[in-house]
DNA sequence: ACAGCCATGTAACTTGTTACATGATTTT
DNA sequence: AAAATCATGTAACAAGTTACATGGCTGT
């Protein structure tokens, strides 16, 4: 759901054509989540389909413009209303592996937490790299993107700060017996 | 793609039927992240379809059992092999929609990370409360519940001191001005 | 001339999700 | 007798993703 609201959100703020929207959004979002251009056609199909958006005829170059409609108004401050839900969280695919792994046997689990491991520090080394390239810019689409880079930063240091105690506890328990 | 290797990984331990494979997934990774059975016996469809499981007659009780194939298995190692990519890594509704709502007026950004942020205190007091009442626990089944509470309780920490990260630079931007 | 970006789309597909139907067995 | 759980499925759909086709325009 989160490319139909972000498409809304930006039609929000003025009409807009497609190509556009995928330009926007990256903007606004860094370089990381790339929006595939396929998608924002299809998700502009089914957003007209349901009556949020429509198109607005041309703006004098051949674009095809959309406007969001009263329907999509209330769709997108709804959206922004409503906190994030951590009714049902998103499955996280590293914990459901490790929790399968460690109750399955052949499966080496000590291994698996240290490539993990590699792999997340990594990340968090480019992610580093990245948000030092791009600070020291006060422009709001620029401080956009610096915290979406805070985002990614934390969650991946939580990551390695949840392998860490994993390989422990799986220590604790290798030890004793 | 999770569920489908999760399944497949269950089955990789010993053949199964397909309501087990519920009750075993949810077991190992706790009540988060239910699994709707309905879509247990779809996965499967799709797995005979890929010639990864295949049916194997009856268990003397009646369930329709399913045992994995050599490719299965080569999936499922291949699954535990290659750690989670951070190439692409899953859309985060919270850091798109706090980025949009920073670089587009008529929203109230400062509103959205209150009410955000007293949903995720929230959840983090009760990932908090399950994880005291299901600890002190060595069976290893238990040992993984426990650590996909601990992932849990990890990122949503990471999410709280995320948004008052926002907060402050939100502050600090319209401080000076 | 050629490469690359701008721009719009379509077709086919995947995983995941829900709602519904059906019946047996077990528990209260 | 009623309710809950066990057990298997189907139909319909949503959202996302990729591959492909098409054409104009721009810079080298």
């Amino acid at each position: 759901m989160s490319i139909r609201h972000s498409l809304l959100a930006l039609l929000q703020d003025r009409p807009r054509y497609g190509y556009q929207l995928r330009t926007e959004f990256q903007n606004r979002t860094g370089s990381s989540w790339p929006l595939n251009i396929g998608q924002v056609y299809t998700t502009l199909d089914r957003l007209e389909r349901d009556g949020l958006v429509q198109k607005d005829g041309a703006d004098g170059e051949g674009h095809i413009i959309y406007r969001i409609t009263p329907a999509g108004l209330d769709q997108v401050r709804d959206w922004f209303q409503a906190p994030v839900g951590r009714a049902n969280p998103p499955r996280n695919e590293l914990a459901i592996k490790l929790a399968l792994a460690l109750t399955l046997p052949a499966v080496d689990v000590g291994g698996l937490i240290q490539a993990q491991r590699a792999v997340s520090i990594r990340a968090l080394q480019e992610y580093t790299k990245s948000r030092r390239d791009a600070a020291a810019n006060p422009r709001p689409a620029d401080l956009a993107k610096l915290l979406v880079l805070d985002s990614l930063i934390f969650q991946t240091e939580a990551e390695v700060r949840w392998l860490d105690l994993c390989e422990a506890r799986l220590m604790q328990l290798a030890g004793p017996a």
